[in-house]
RNA sequence: UGGCCCGUCGUCUAAUGGCAGGACACCGGUCUUUGGAACCGGCGGUGGUGGUUCGAAUCCACCCGGGCCAACCA
């Protein structure tokens, strides 16, 4: 298993295909270095599995290195426990980071000296407002935030202060080193935000050589520089912050290369509680029983319930890597789980909830040795184990019906039922208690019928699992499910830090006391996984098995289709789809305020007959506009190359910082209206033009892109690419038209985009029909 | 309400202007001494409206929907 994906090219994900470009452009030197930042202040769950896979993951792939770096910044909340279950997960997930284990409280000196550059150089300085005040004067998301009185105090003076707040003068929260960046920008993160802040608390491994502490957005990103990592690899919600972190490089003075950031969604599991935030309040309050709950989401729970590391390994391929905020659904977990146990998980017999079966016409005293092999005929690997067989036996409660269900293929009155490995028995008759439970079952076996030999007209449908009264282990086995019922509540558990009043469920822990299981298991290494037949993965839970005390975990469920064809509601509810809201024939309203632009998106519109939205991106640079209209003078024309074409290729910038001017557009527009090159070609002047400036005439020339629309020329071209397609062009004639596309996409490329793509698909539209 | 991010089968994810593909789930079948596994088949998708183009999931505009941001947390 592990089939690694693909590290490049189509197929991989974005930050695979970023890492694989910089490698080939050689922009870090061929060097890739990533990094796992958790902060000692909780256990890692699936969700950071997900990211240690694709930062060790990435690292493996492309020959660089992984570091895991401690990002404990925050004194009040960072513990050596926390450090090392971290790293006792990340082992155990197959990871390794060799020598390169950092924390980021070994950098304070020198974050130190990088504030001490930016208050120098005028770009920090010390705010001694209150934290409200502070807060207040950050504005809201649709106001600007006011200055503080303190902003613009003299960079020596907040020098002299910042010192003093390192050497301890200060009480918490007296003052705070700021970034001096924009009270009014749109990006909350980039009002001046708080670099330091005064903490007179020990730290877990500092001790008390600090009272000022770093924040995250400052930290974190000198973190990744001092180590020269390439590929900052964060979730969706900091997004935000990208802005911060290289505002803080780049006037700290880290050049190019330096590290970037990159956000993916990272996994959200449905049915787990994934955020420390929200599992911490649960141990607290002692809702789960610790960090390693079986019913959690942590890597601890998840090792303790018997999952194997590969699992997560292979789940995290499953889910993949996009930019798509979306919750992956809990079968796809399972399956992964099912994956990697079903060929390595000896196969035993163990009954959970356990009726009483006599054999009537098998001798009290005997028993027999059945040899049971330990894998099924599709699992290629070796081995067996003797299972007695006797008078008295265990079956599963829900094997036996005395009125079955249609479909039901297991032990009913008067009807016979394979026992797995063993004989048919047939069930005589059903002996029940006062209340009218079922007690015991009597039954009769027929001992033709063993193993394999099976007698013409006596074929079995069903087959069952048991165990021997008389040999069987006691056993306890724990299954286990979601914490909360309501699969909306998972992420509100602790609004103020305690347990939120979300309901739980009350069978997210089912203990079966009562489980037999067959007497091979006593003799097996304590950390098998093993498969009790028709029920599930098990292992002992490696805590409370201790002393010769049976007690199993379930892992996964098998599949059970038959389970879920009995719990299907009788009547399927209605689902009435609300229908969808998203009609949109509104007028887009025009959005020009600027009286001068208006006048002029007026005029285009009106005396050039450029369509409005085209209009309003020309009105912005009226002077590109209106020399490319010099350059060719149909304005409609102009105007839809400069507004979509153009506009597609700027990138954020604007036409102004072009290396080309509006007559350029103009003449190349042109050359589109001679028929001296195909639309399509032109397209790929512009961005050439783009990328590298340069004059479209000579560019046409010199890329070879002159039209061509000779049909001997094309025709030859179009037999070309239908020569090498054979398979397509039958399907083509079998009615899939759809590949038409493809065809002429072909000819674009052979004459290296020069063809007139409308005459070469008439002639590909001859040469398939006709 | 300002800024940013994101919308492809039920779910997750490919397609980087040219064949909408894979996986999970689901449904059906074959096989089976596990109602497992395996194998075969099926269902099913580009949020909407316009625009550009020979050709749009992909580029442009607007709309709709979801998420993130106003800790001296990370």
């Amino acid at each position: 298993m592990e089939s690694p994906k693909a590290a490049s090219g189509p197929g991989a994900d974005f930050i695979r295909q970023v890492v694989a470009a910089d490698v080939a452009s050689g922009r870090y030197g061929g060097r890739v270095v990533t990094r796992f930042p958790p902060e000692p202040n909780g256990y890692l769950h699936v969700g950071h599995a997900m990211g240690v896979c694709l930062n060790f993951g990435i690292a493996r792939e492309f020959g660089g290195r992984c570091h895991l770096r401690y990002d404990d910044t925050n004194p009040e909340k960072e513990n050596e426990e926390f450090v090392r279950s971290i790293e006792e997960d990340i082992r155990w997930l197959g990871f390794d980071w060799g020598e390169h284990l950092y924390f980021a409280s070994d950098y304070f000196e020198r974050m130190y000296e990088c504030a001490e550059v930016l208050i120098a150089k005028g770009l920090a300085y010390v705010d001694s407002q209150p934290t409200d005040a502070i807060r207040e004067g950050r504005g809201t998301v649709t106001e600007a935030g006011v200055p503080s009185p303190y902003r613009s105090r003299s960079p020596d003076e907040s020098l002299d202060l910042f010192r003093r707040m390192r050497a301890g003068e200060f009480e918490d929260g007296a003052h705070v080193l700021r970034g001096k960046i924009d009270m009014a920008s749109p990006n909350m993160l980039m009002r001046d935000p708080v670099l330091y802040r005064i903490r007179h608390a020990p730290h877990y491994r500092q001790g008390d050589a600090w009272c000022i502490y770093p924040l995250y957005d400052y930290a974190h990103c000198l973190e990744d520089a001092f180590e020269g990592i390439t590929h900052s690899i964060c979730t969706l919600e900091f997004d935000n912050n990208r802005e911060l972190y290289d505002w803080v490089l780049d006037n700290v003075g880290f050049e190019e290369p330096r590290p970037h950031q990159y956000e993916w969604a990272g996994l959200d599991l449905e049915g787990a509680v994934l955020s420390k935030r929200n599992i911490k309040p649960l141990v607290d309050a002692h809702v789960v029983s610790g960090y390693d709950d079986p019913r959690l989401a942590t890597l601890a729970a998840y090792r303790r319930r018997g999952v194997p590391p590969e699992a997560l390994r292979l789940l995290s391929q499953l889910v993949g890597v996009s930019k798509t905020g979306a919750k992956t659904e809990e079968a796809k977990l399972d399956f992964a789980i099912r994956e990697v146990l079903n060929p390595l998980a000896p196969r035993v017999m163990a009954v959970l909830d356990p009726l009483k079966v006599v054999v009537t016409n098998y001798s009290a005293g005997k028993a027999e040795e059945i040899d049971a092999p330990y894998f099924p005929h599709d699992v290629p690997r070796e081995g067996s184990r003797p299972v007695p067989f006797s008078r008295e036996l265990w079956i599963e409660r829900s094997d036996f019906a005395e009125r079955p269900p249609k479909g039901f293929r297991r032990l009913v009155p008067g009807g016979g039922v394979r026992l797995r490995y063993a004989y048919v028995i047939r069930c005589d008759e059903v002996i029940k208690g006062p209340s009218g439970e079922i007690i015991e079952l009597r039954c009769t076996y027929d001992p033709d019928i063993r193993s394999g030999v099976s007698p013409e007209g006596r074929k079995t449908k069903g087959t069952i699992h048991w165990v021997s009264a008389a040999h069987a282990l006691e056993a306890e086995v724990r299954i286990f499910g979601r914490i909360f019922l309501d699969y909306d509540h998972e992420g509100e558990v602790a609004k103020d830090g305690g347990v939120t009043a979300a309901p739980l469920n009350p069978e997210s822990l089912m203990v079966l006391p009562n489980v037999r299981v067959e007497p091979s298991v006593g003799a097996d290494p304590v950390d098998t996984r093993y498969q009790f037949e028709r029920t599930g993965y098990f292992w002992r839970d490696p805590v409370d098995a201790v002393g010769g005390r049976l007690v199993f975990n379930r892992i996964v469920p098998l599949k059970d289709t038959w389970a879920k064809r009995e719990s299907e509601p009788a009547v399927a509810e209605p689902m009435p789809a609300p229908p969808q809201a998203g009609a949109g024939d509104e007028r887009p309203r025009p959005r020009v305020q600027d009286p001068a632009m208006a006048a002029r998106v007026a005029r285009y519109r009106d005396e050039l007959g450029v369509p409005e939205e085209h209009a309003e991106v020309l009105a912005d640079s009226p002077a590109f506009f209106e020399r490319a209209l010099a350059a060719h003078t149909n304005a409609p024309d102009v105007a839809s190359w400069i507004a979509v074409d153009l506009r597609g290729l700027l990138e954020g910038r604007s036409l102004t910082d072009l290396p080309f001017d509006g007559s350029a557009v103009g003449r190349l527009v042109g050359l589109v209206a001679q028929g001296r090159i195909s639309r399509r070609a032109a397209k790929d002047v512009l961005a050439r033009m783009v990328s590298e400036g340069g004059d479209p005439e000579a560019l046409v020339e010199s890329m070879g892109l002159a039209q061509v629309s000779d049909p001997g020329v094309l025709g030859a071209a179009v037999d070309a690419v239908l020569a090498r397609w054979p398979e397509k062009v039958a399907e083509f004639r079998a009615g899939k038209e759809s590949l038409l596309g493809l065809f002429v996409g072909e000819v674009m490329k052979q004459t290296r985009g020069a063809a007139d793509p409308a005459a070469a698909k008439r002639l590909l539209g001859e040469r398939l029909r006709g």
